[in-house]
DNA sequence: GATGAATGAGTGTTCATTCAT
DNA sequence: CATGAATGAACACTCATTCAT
């Protein structure tokens, strides 16, 4: 039993056994004796690695945004053709991961959404996830569309990405990932085949009056 | 001071307050001494109009679903014209009504999710709502579209409507109604369009291999 | 067991509760559970009645001065004649009053010192009695000494008192009440008995090297 | 690094630690961790040169107490005559120097104080500490009073010092060392002054009925 | 000699709930 | 109807101490 550089291997273990316990009876009721049970260790040696409660539930969240990050980047850097859509495909795919669609993750998103809503720096980890999401479809889109389409698929896409998880982490069934995928890429694919519809002088963009309501909100 | 047909008076008066504790401070910290502070009535009033703390939430849920409900029902009775795209509009524009975009009924319904996950009353109240919003679009998208599309088109657009809410919610900034109308309404014009497109033999089944998998899953 | 009213009651019944807990373990020891034992009720009333541990001791401490006040407001309105050495007698016995010289309240004053030192409210309280002592001597001696030389008496026989008291605190035996009432009547005639040394035209103002120092500090 | 020898170098860092740890947060929240982080050390060496946390306190409080004591002692050597008076102004001045009137020393003596009357171990070296003085003080005026008087006038005059440094400590506002020691001076003189005035063959014996009363007492 | 990982009992505090009035 | 007094378990967190390295 080493005594020295255990630092790294409790925080790992301890992100784990929140993440059960989150699974199992839910954030509200995710006590740090229940962790610390489910971990192994004693109760104090949470407040040792983790500043307190908080500190490990951050890092926690900050862990399952991890897994999903790399779940995308992992596609990406497989990708055989460097086209708009394959990145695309692969952002969608990474979307739906393994990672991200167990009781466990699904459970610590939601609690997650619901407590971003009043601790600051839960927002700021949630925010820029979010962004991340957006920025990545924007940046692809981009390729094929004009700047004013490209963010308004985007926007589309990274709503319908989270809708369909969401309603599928909802459901309480299986995850039915295929049919969540195929729904999203139908979606991209209508939103790439405006390449080939816009009038040309229009594609930089939008008609007037939508760019000035747009406009108003940074749209 | 009226002692007799409080009932109702009190009921809403509580729930108006559960309401603004969850904006306040969240459900977790959402205790029945502020709820009470809030409504201005006494702690121990609580346990007389609801059975307990879960009574209590239980029944806002409920209310905010009313009010959803409301917002979208009052939208398609006042319908000129009975076109499923009517129908639909009032259904989308219904879901990002004033009553669902507030901070109260936001932080409520994330909290709601979250509370689903592990509570089987606030599941049953979640997955009926869930499958109004599905059945409601999947009614009017199979006036025009064959059943295997349409449930697609509804699952989608289920699916993208939840997904602007909850990015709309989660960003923390005022929430761009407008702008999530556009976006959702497109994806139904897209979906309508496929009325015309689709050709007349294939469009009361989808392949076969798709059929199946999504069957599996009580597609 | 009345079920109104008992505010008045339960704050007197958990008061005399810490300064047993005092009394018996030390301040830093007294929890609130061994005081809710004592006081043979339940650990959550306490923040029931006071905010938390903070506000009943600071309440404790209010009482204890309170009962140092009336100790010595007794016997000053007990008295036959009102010449300043009465009443400067009157101020010294109920400073030496039973309700001082106990066990509770000496573990109490002492343990309150030793707060008041980190705790701005406990602070506070201790500098208002500090005062109400030197200003209740300074204003005996007043009457028949001139002002600087008021002051110094009043500092030095506040000074004596508190000195007593604490060495006879700290003793461990009892307390020698008499011998200190000696001690401090001895000095405060020595005080008084400067009405007929000293010279009439020094008598308002001190040497005035002496007086620019004291009065850099408000002397 | 040297690895012997450290003993008192390690020991004196812990107490000085002690020391800026009880004027920073109190003895009652100085910690252990607190203490080795402000001593730039290991939680565990403390348990290896003090036996455990009391051990450490009770060095500390050892060590302010020969403070004091070689406050003193340094003035009554350096002193060019042997008169009584000259080293009971010595004896003054001592317990008014530097290192008695400062923020750590004054919270670690009055935090002291009150772990004194529960901690037998601190309250041995209280008492020894008490008696010191009042030794020192009878000695002094033993050499010009009779027995009885120079009792007295150890008692009176130790009380007032404690009690003078007492309120200083406890104002909050810098210390005012001169004006202490100006009114326990004038005090000093007083007592002195009752050579000339008392009649010889009172002098050795006190009246009787006081006598008996303060022998009880051990007066 | 020195570290810091690990423990687990103990703390103040919060809170849903009950119930006499 | 309505109050608020009262409970006691549960909570996050602190801390002195131990000990393998």
């Amino acid at each position: 039993m080493p005594k020295v550089g255990m630092q790294p291997i409790r925080r790992q273990q301890l992100i784990e056994a929140t993440l059960q316990a989150v699974d199992q009876v839910g954030l509200g009721d995710a006590s740090i004796a229940l962790i610390a049970r489910l971990a192994g260790v004693s109760n104090g040696i949470i407040s040792h690695y983790f500043q307190d409660k908080n500190g490990l539930i951050a890092a926690t969240m900050s862990y399952v945004m991890k897994m999903l990050g790399e779940g995308v980047n992992v596609r990406r850097e497989a990708l055989q053709e460097d086209t708009p859509r394959a990145h695309l495909l692969a952002i969608i795919e990474g979307n739906f991961d393994a990672s991200q669609v167990n009781g466990p993750a699904m459970k610590t998103w939601l609690a997650f959404w619901a407590s971003s809503m009043h601790q600051p720096s839960l927002h700021r980890l949630q925010r820029i996830n979010d962004h991340r999401l957006y920025s990545n479809l924007c940046c692809q889109f981009r390729r094929v569309l004009p700047l004013y389409h490209a963010r308004k698929a985007a926007r589309g896409l990274a709503a319908l990405i989270d809708g369909l998880w969401l309603r599928g982490a909802l459901s309480g069934d299986g995850f039915d990932t295929e049919q969540a995928i195929r729904i999203a890429c139908e979606y991209m694919d209508l939103q790439l085949a405006k390449q080939h519809n816009l009038p040309p002088q229009a594609a930089e963009e939008p008609p007037a009056t939508l760019a000035l309501k747009a406009g108003m909100r940074g749209g």
